[in-house]
DNA sequence: GAAGTTTTTCAACGTACGTTGAAATAGAGC
DNA sequence: GCTCTATTTCAACGTACGTTGAAAAACTTC
């Protein structure tokens, strides 16, 4: 049946017709493909595949693979200054039930997409360590703790980044269940009095 | 000086000496290499480099990279049986001390490499999630909450997976400081009266 | 509407990977 | 000491990767 006219022909070279934004194609097809791979598991041709243009596009507009991952990933999606803020807004003794929801309602939309990504590329990227390292422990926790007047600041701070790392991990990379599918009240109820403690409570 | 003596000569072919075992050679490498660069990293070539032999010597001991892998890392080092028995012999008030204790202890001699190498590989290879899962959840955490009369047992179980997942990407695989470097007591300390209110006391 | 610029596809390159089959060498059995 | 088998290295294969340069097509400017 109509013969000739079932095999796919060759895409048209040239500009696209108008309004395609082939950058924004690829940045958003990046960041599926990186939080499901990891940085040395997406490749440039499966990302390019799922944005519909040629693997030559991220060359073209970022440079390669590794600006790519910049743009995609390692770019915060939230300004870290209104996170501390809003995390700081409020009373001591209920900062652990902020920070826990926070990182749920942040996460939850986006299935928590960037986390996922960084936990995936930790090894094949050697920047990500250091990016999770900075944004857990110095832009974020250390900041907070500098609020509170409490002895071994920088060892609370890491004991709160091991709840939520582990919080992270469970829920959105490794999907442990029922946690994985639990409400985020429920969570908040359940995790945040520990993130308390280790902000304010007695640790020794 | 010398001369003639400085080029490497080709390696002779054939049996190897006598006493060398090819095979722990290549464990041993692997599962230095695995933990370093996680499954996909990890190439079977530098492998075997570090192991001092062949690349063929992984198909031909191991069947693939894959077997390597098997044998390597998946295959865990303690009897899971026995480790139930150590954390549920004391008591129940004492249970999150023993599990953080315990965890940290065998972890901490070998630099919590398994744990690390299966963090590192979860993307690149599907059988890891699984083996996590299966191991802290099914096999550790829930025969231990069954021992426990408390309400919503597999939401405690997995919760404090959060906890000991979360302590160990932060002290062996993102390492960060001062946790990373703290005192088993001090992290015990801080840590197992947490994991003890995930297991026996009030979640809501 | 012609010239110039930007965007896109295509074809190919060089490299690295896991794997394979054959040749070479050492030990084992008799 | 000869034969057989196990072990090891070597050379090569096929595949997939990231990247590149040129050609083609659409838009922009005048």
């Amino acid at each position: 049946m109509n013969p000739g006219s079932q095999h796919t022909e060759p895409k048209r070279r040239g500009r696209r017709a108008g309004g395609e934004d082939t950058k924004a194609a690829l940045l958003a097809a990046a960041r599926e493909v990186f939080v499901e791979r990891g940085y040395e598991g997406a490749t440039v041709r499966s990302i390019a595949a799922r944005a519909g243009v040629d693997a030559a596009m991220v060359n073209h507009w970022f440079g390669g693979k590794e600006g790519l991952f910049a743009k995609a990933v390692l770019q915060l999606p939230i300004d870290p200054n209104t996170l501390v803020e809003h995390l700081l807004d409020g009373p001591d003794e209920a900062i652990g039930e902020r920070i826990v929801r926070t990182f749920l309602t942040v996460w939850d939309p986006i299935g928590g997409g960037p986390f996922a990504a960084m936990v995936r590329s930790v090894t094949s990227h050697g920047q990500v360590a250091d990016v999770l390292r900075g944004f857990f422990v110095n832009t974020l926790l250390r900041r907070i703790v500098a609020h509170l007047d409490a002895p071994d600041r920088d060892l609370r701070a890491t004991l709160v980044a091991s709840q939520i790392v582990g919080m992270g991990m469970v829920r959105y990379v490794v999907r442990f269940e029922p946690l994985a599918s639990a409400d985020v009240d429920t969570l908040v109820k359940a995790i945040a009095p520990n993130v308390q403690r280790y902000l304010t409570g007695d640790l020794g």
